[in-house]
DNA sequence: CGGTACATTGAGAGATATCAACAGGCGTGG
DNA sequence: CCACGCCTGTTGATATCTCTCAATGTACCG
């Protein structure tokens, strides 16, 4: 929960050739558009469990994941935490309710973003429906995840949250990286925990019940899907 | 879950001088856009527990709902419900994120709505910058919305959930109706169940647990808040 | 090699779910 | 107009899942 002290450093590279050029909001862009975004962009790094932005802060700006994993997360006044989220690369992160941020930010391990002025970027956005339009597409693909994971902290049991969160999580990373048999997983217990609403306890003997069931198999950092299909079974139920 | 055999009736009323006129996506258009919207629209009404749409129908129509209250709600194949929210007059249906329903809508009470092509919707939009960001706007705050409800699933008691619920719900009333002592229910005791992750016999323990305590006074289809500070404080906890 | 953070495991407690019975309101129909 | 049945909501007894508290194990790092 450090802040990171490292400057906006030049964006370097040209956002044509960025690595995440064809998943985030940059999709909508040609390369006259990307060409002025480029003079509004600076990448960032971060060091794990570093804050990009906390909960009460002033939004100042909307950032594109390059490199790394975010959680994000909101906490109660007693410290009882729920993560709302995990951010991939390629996941755009920019659309405040508010001027103060309503939930946090921070890194789970290094990551890199590219940040942008929140008001550079509206100013930007004003005249681009296209772009406008993305912005929309992948609010409501947002809020259609939101409302699924209503569901699985509403509705389901600790074993069911736990293979639905690992189905899940696979297939962001398939989306990414391509098909691979392990699941690496560089959140810890806790992280886990938080976003399924379980504790850290539950979720760690669930682990090991579903090894026992052989289901999957536990490596520090990953798991890998012994039966997928039961697996997919348990995350559908 | 009946299906209204209604059809699609001429919208009648001019939309200048529709109820919701500043509330809904509607506050972002001027009187010119207005009357183009009057053609597109039709109103239809809706008994007591009929559905609007489905989960998985094709998507069809976008909705803002002009009298009555919806829910909306995902369910688990063995019929594990969660409600995912309640939609007020005012309030916009029509952000779908592919071509099917996500979750169903149906009528709690009669309600009236008022609908439009969901692609003559889009074609309307398409050269209308200020309506895309009208709808995104309203897209992030259901966003936000939902995330405030994810903390509330994972994370709180059964106490806490139904404090939350209630002081949310009056707010919601309070800023159609104004301000008023009793919060009305229309909304049975198994729909607050499935909205808050609970069954319906902890619901009703817990009204009587705040009734006990002298939080809250518990009527037939309301209750009112003897001690709103107090309920307040449960839900910020 | 020891320290620290993270993860696992066990025992017991507690909150919520489940199963079952009962109460009250409301409409229907005799 | 009253009796009946149905639906919704409440209450009680018990079960169960997950949490809490505590101890132990394990990997990483100085």
């Amino acid at each position: 929960m450090r802040i990171s002290l490292v400057a906006g450093a030049p964006n370097g590279k040209a956002c044509n050739d960025c690595a995440i050029r064809d998943f985030g909001v940059c999709a909508a862009l040609d390369k006259t558009d990307l060409r002025e975004l480029e003079h509004l962009s600076r990448h960032v790094r971060f060091a794990s469990c570093e804050t990009v932005f906390a909960q009460e802060e002033m939004t100042t700006s909307v950032y594109n994941l390059l490199e790394g994993v975010l959680r994000l997360y909101k906490l109660l006044p007693d410290g009882r935490r729920q993560i709302v989220g995990f951010v991939l690369p390629g996941d755009f992160l920019g659309m405040p309710i508010s001027v103060r941020h309503s939930f946090s930010a921070d890194a789970i391990g290094a990551v890199t973003v590219c940040r942008l002025s929140r008001t550079a970027f509206a100013r930007y956005t004003e005249n681009k429906p296209h772009l406008l339009r993305r912005i929309n597409e992948l609010a409501v693909r947002e809020l259609s995840q939101a409302r699924d994971h209503m569901v699985l902290l509403g509705r389901r049991s600790a074993a069911e949250k736990v293979a639905t969160f690992l189905i899940g999580w696979r297939d962001r990373l398939v989306q990414l990286n391509g098909p691979s048999t392990t699941v690496a997983l560089p959140m810890n217990r806790q992280d886990i925990a938080d976003f399924l609403g379980l504790t850290i306890e539950t979720v760690s003997r669930t682990f090991t019940k579903l090894e026992r069931d052989h289901v999957i198999g536990v490596l520090p950092g990953s798991v890998y899907l012994l039966d997928p299909a039961r697996a997919e079974a348990m995350a559908a139920a």
